[in-house]
DNA sequence: CTGAACTTTCAGTAATTACTGAAATTTCGT
DNA sequence: ACGAAATTTCAGTAATTACTGAAAGTTCAG
C-alpha cells in the first residue's frame, strides 16, 4: 500500500468496520478508497494500492455494485471499467439506508405478515405469543412507513429539518390540542402503509 | 425443539436474520424465544427449546446482556437466572439503536476526528481528502445530533410525530420564509466547521 | 474470425467464527 | 466451612466465510 497516510488510516479503518456492518474487510476497503479518490479507479489500481488479489477486488466491486454503492464509469480508449462512489454524500447515505432496509427489515416484515395471516382472525386476540407478533409487525409497518415518506422529501429540504431536531416536537406540541387535531386525519399522508394500528405500549 | 409452530417459525426466522444483523444465529434464536415467552426463562429451558448445548447458550446471554437486550429476574426459592425482554417494544427499539450506534458509528466519528485534529488547518481546505474527511464527519454530526435529540422525545410524544411523517415537512415548510427564522439560519451556513467538540478515545 | 485486453468464475486453501463437553469457578443453603 | 446447584471458561473441533491462482469467459479492434 502506498497512500498517504491520511487515506491509509481512513481506509484500514474503514476494512475494520466493514466486519461491523454487514461487509467484508476486503469491500470496506475498496470502498472507502473509491470514496476518497478524486478519480475513477479500475480494478488494477485497486489492486495495486490495497495488495488484494485481482479476483477478491472483482468480487469485492461486484458486491459493491449489488450494494448500488458505486458507480461504474469508462474513459476515452480504455477497455477497462472505472469505479467511483458519488460525489453527493446524502445519495449515498439513502443508497446505504435502502439497501440495508430492504435486507435487515423486509423480509422480517413479510414474515410477520405472513405468519398473521396465516393465523385465524380471532386467535390474534387470544393467543399471547400472536399478540406481540401483531404489536410487532404494527411497530415495523410505523417506522418503515415513517421512513419511506420521509425519505421522499429532497435533500435540501431535509437537511434543514434535521437541524431542527428535538426543536419539531417543541413547535409541533406546544398547544397539545392542536397536534390533536393535526393528527387526528392527517395520517392518511402516507401511501401504502395500511393502518398501523395502536401501539399500546404495556 | 418443541415450540409451537408459530413460535417456532418465527424463532428459526430471527436465527438466520441474526447473521444479517451483528449476531449470531444462536443469539438470534434465543432472543426471538424469550421475546415472545410470557414467562422468564432460565438457561436451561432455553437449551432444551433451542437444541443448543449449555455453554452455548451461556455464551449467547452474556452477549444479549452486553447489548442490554435482555433483563435477569429472579424467582422466589429459585437460584437460576431468569431472564427476559422488556415488555415495551419502543424500549426495545431504542436500545438496538442506541447499541448499533455505539459499535457502527461512534468509532468511525472518533476517527474521523482524529485524522483531521492531526491535520494542519489550512491543508483541510486544499487537500481534497481531507475536504472528503471533513465533508464526512460533518454529515455524521448532523445524524448523530439529530438522532441524539430525537431520542430525548419521550415516546408518546414519539409515535405521533412518526404518525406524521412527511407531513411535518408540509407543516413546518409552507412559508419558506417562517423555517427561516426557526432555524436561525439556512444550510448555507453549514460550511462553517462545528466546534470538533470532545474526542473520545478509539 | 482472431487474438489481445480485460473480467469473472471456481475449486482449493487459509482464516475466522461458532459450538461443544469437560473442567473450573461462583453462589448459596445448611 | 462444606457441598450441591448453577454458571462460566476454555481448549479442541466443526462450520462458515474470505481469499487466491489458474482457467474460462467476454469484449472489441483489426
Amino acid at each position: 500500500m502506498k497512500l498517504d497516510p491520511v487515506k491509509q488510516d481512513f481506509v484500514l479503518h474503514f476494512g475494520e468496520m466493514g466486519s461491523r456492518w454487514g461487509i467484508n474487510r476486503t469491500v470496506g476497503q475498496i470502498y472507502a478508497l473509491l470514496f476518497l479518490s478524486e478519480a475513477p479507479l479500475n480494478a488494477d489500481q485497486i489492486c495495486e494500492e490495497l495488495g488484494f488479489s485481482r479476483s477478491n477486488v472483482s468480487m469485492g466491486l461486484k458486491e459493491l455494485q449489488a450494494w448500488n454503492l458505486v458507480r461504474l464509469q469508462h474513459q476515452v480508449g480504455d477497455r477497462r471499467d472505472y469505479f467511483t462512489t458519488p460525489e453527493d454524500l446524502w445519495e449515498i447515505v439513502r443508497t446505504l439506508i435502502d439497501e440495508r432496509k430492504k435486507r435487515e427489515i423486509d423480509p422480517t416484515l413479510s414474515k410477520l405478515r405472513t405468519l398473521l395471516l396465516a393465523a385465524e382472525e380471532s386467535s390474534v386476540e387470544q393467543d399471547p405469543t400472536l399478540k406481540r407478533v401483531q404489536e410487532l409487525k404494527d411497530l415495523f409497518e410505523l417506522l418503515t412507513g415513517w421512513y419511506e415518506d420521509i425519505n421522499k422529501i429532497p435533500t435540501d429540504r431535509l437537511v434543514p429539518l434535521l437541524r431542527l431536531g428535538a426543536a419539531v416536537q417543541r413547535v409541533l406540541m406546544l398547544p397539545e390540542r392542536m397536534t390533536g387535531s393535526l393528527l387526528g386525519r392527517n395520517e392518511a399522508s402516507s401511501k401504502g402503509a395500511p393502518d398501523a394500528g395502536t401501539i399500546d405500549p404495556d
